[in-house]
DNA sequence: TTATAAGTAAACAGATCGGTTTACTTATAA
DNA sequence: TTATAAGTAAACCGATCTGTTTACTTATAA
């Protein structure tokens, strides 16, 4: 038995490698090492190291969703503070020290081949983050939903991107003042 | 002679590969082989991949900056015109067939160590692109400047990142919008 | 008890990695 | 003409890459 934790232990230690030290300089050996497993239970759970990458993204592609709304959801109560209270859930993770940006974004960097299917997950995450805040805006009862979910996730990714890139957490902060005008100019 | 010419190609080939295929997953004998130098040569003008890497971030940055100060100088008359076709200029740019993102955004996501030279090269071309759109904020007489310079850079991040994996070059529109408010706002 | 499944450690394979060296070929300028 | 600098092609190096295989060790459940 013990099989869900073996493969379980892989994916996590993966995802940590991977989010710090991207996906090409991340040797199996390394990653095997760090996660005390043997190369032959490795390629009995995934046939390559892309299946490992695969299983990655889609774990953390559901986790960080998941933790994602959570916070918001607890950190606001209407649908304007929740949709506030993305940026101050990004603000928190940019100041985690484990913070090494998107992962879907470095993943995008390094495979660009547009039928990719790392490409594919990475699209189809940034989709599912996109659906939660127009679901939020729709909520909110704003003139354009849509319009208004566009802008706040160009806004995330602004943030994510000025926080990794230029060592400013704080980018949070402006991109929550933005969003608090738009959302502001978008209430009915 | 022909000394200037051999090192130019080499680090036009390097952008070129480092762009699409990123950096790790770019082997010095693949990138040789595209720019028919040989590897006696290329280890004469740079002592390491690490080196060439540097080479051509730093004629990467001087050049994009060069092109895209030029651009948008050319599309805007007024400093205000000139903030708002920043996101023309890279509307442009999104829509490239040869679009990969921001080479430099790319670099950080493979290079996390803190004090890489990679990572300090980045953050000084994005300092340097806001130090840039600073100064037509300035030009501009708006109230606080390096607040709005703040957030058109936080604005363009977002829109290379969304371009870049939502495959949505019309991201750049959405950012112009948003950067006109805050434009607008800022006005004396 | 014993068959089975899942695990480990480690050798192995072939390819590729970054990087060096050797032998030969230009081109140029004194 | 000839010394020099810069180039090429290709062999070579040790390390590392992804992936396979072998031999042995558990743990479990019939």
């Amino acid at each position: 038995m013990a099989r869900p934790s073996r493969r379980e232990h892989l994916i996590e230690t993966a995802i940590t490698l991977f989010c710090e030290h991207g996906y090409h300089a991340t040797g199996i050996d390394m990653l095997l090492d760090k996660a005390g497993v043997s190369k032959k239970t490795m390629y009995q759970h995934f046939r390559s190291k892309e299946e490992l990458i695969y299983a990655a993204l889609r774990q953390y592609d559901g986790v960080f969703r998941n933790n994602f709304m959570k916070a918001v959801e607890a950190a606001g109560k209407t649908p304007e503070e929740k949709l506030l209270a993305i940026f101050d859930v990004a603000h928190t993770w940019f100041n985690d020290n484990k913070f090494f940006g998107c992962m879907f974004i470095n993943a995008i960097g390094e495979y660009s081949e547009k039928d990719s299917p790392i490409r594919e997950i990475s699209r189809q995450f940034k989709q599912l983050m996109w659906n939660y805040v127009a679901e939020l805006a729709k909520d909110a009862n704003v003139k354009e939903p849509e319009k208004l979910a566009n802008e706040l996730s160009l806004l995330l990714e602004g943030a994510i991107v000025t926080a990794q890139v230029s060592q400013k957490p704080e980018a949070a902060v402006t991109a929550k003042e933005i969003g608090k005008k738009l959302i502001d100019d978008a209430m009915v």
